[in-house]
DNA sequence: CGCTTGGTTGATCGATCAATCAAGAGCCCC
DNA sequence: GGGGCTCTTGATTGATCGATCAACCAAGCG
């Protein structure tokens, strides 16, 4: 995984494997038939790594299902920070590298945006009515996600925040200006009555 | 330039190349002293190509600045459709290949988004007031880069439109508040005393 | 005609690539 | 103690990688 993420898939050799996971090369092929089920694989620890290892931490001590958003956001732009623009996305980066219509690699790449945007529209559901109703969940969510990796992409690029900073800005300000459109409806502030979906 | 699109940099080979170019690997590396300065000149041409081949086809007929930040975007969704989702935004692709930190390489990249973002900015600047004054041109359209790259990633994840779909809109629907919002200021329709800036 | 310059040819280099394989090690059950 | 199983060892394979090189070619010039 880690070589992967830093080097990407097609500059890892079998041998840099090898010599970081202290193994031998029949051991390694014991279990992976090939180099390509090792991207299997990784792709699917990332998987299955989206909701303890991303999404939890993320989010312990922030219960606002907008700022969750934001709060996930606010990850990469660590992860970017603490390794001096080496880290990105991940999948990401192996989405953009891989060209070849593997369908297994590309079903798992697939897998993994849909978990992501998956989280985010749970959370966008379930901010429920601050949002209006014409701002499908589905279609802002993979509106995030395109905002994140193309924010990622540029920082990587440039080694600086700025085009991060200023696209999560922008989105901060496009949500404002959502959240303010939706209190048209309905003008009263009393908490009181407030139905709780599911 | 093509192999390189279709394959990317990693996994194309000076044999691909000398293959497709009919040439013989001496003479390659009589004007290229590396395949490394393949990938400059690439680069180079694809930043000089923006204005004559991406932008000016892109706006002809279309005058309203802000319809052309999305006849660009249009571009990139008849691309995709045109390829089968096989063709994408050659620099984003390359930007997240290329991990090494290599100056030069990572220099050009970011000058292509420089001038394809500077593009956008100059739409956003001669929209003047239609937008709202705390709208910064330049965070604008960064994010609208990021918006792209990211939308494109997930197109040709997923070989459907969804994502690019649902974020253009996402992205229209943003457009379309901002100039709502910057309606507020001054209410009168009149064109008359318009000032021109530069 | 000889000489220079700019470009071409294609065999060849050592390194590295992903993948293989025969041999053996460790372990459990009988 | 011995068979059977899983897993490990590491040398080795043939292909392919980027890059080099001496030889060659044609046009230009005096």
């Amino acid at each position: 995984m880690r070589l992967f993420l830093e080097k990407g898939y097609g500059s890892t050799s079998v041998a840099d494997v090898l010599r970081a996971a202290r193994a031998n090369s029949g051991s390694l092929y014991h279990f992976f038939p090939a180099k390509h089920d090792l991207l299997l694989a990784v792709l699917e620890r990332y998987r299955s790594e989206i909701e303890p290892r991303l999404l939890a931490p993320a989010w312990r001590g922030v219960a606002d299902p907008i700022e969750r958003v934001f709060a996930l956001l606010r990850v990469y732009r660590r992860l970017l920070v603490e390794t001096g623009f080496f880290y990105g996305c991940p999948v990401g980066s192996l989405a953009l590298e891989i060209h070849e219509p593997d369908p297994a690699v590309r079903r798992l790449l697939a897998a993994n945006f849909e978990r992501w945007a998956g989280a985010v529209r749970g959370c966008l559901r379930e901010a429920g009515d601050r949002l209006p109703v014409d701002a499908d969940p589905r279609e802002l969510s993979l509106f995030v996600l395109a905002v994140m990796e193309g924010a990622v992409m540029q920082a990587r690029t440039h080694r600086s925040l700025e085009a991060f900073d200023a696209s999560v800005r922008r989105l901060r300000d496009y949500f404002r200006r959502l959240e303010k459109g939706a209190r048209r409806p309905r003008l009263r502030p009393a908490p009181a009555a407030k139905e709780k979906i599911r």
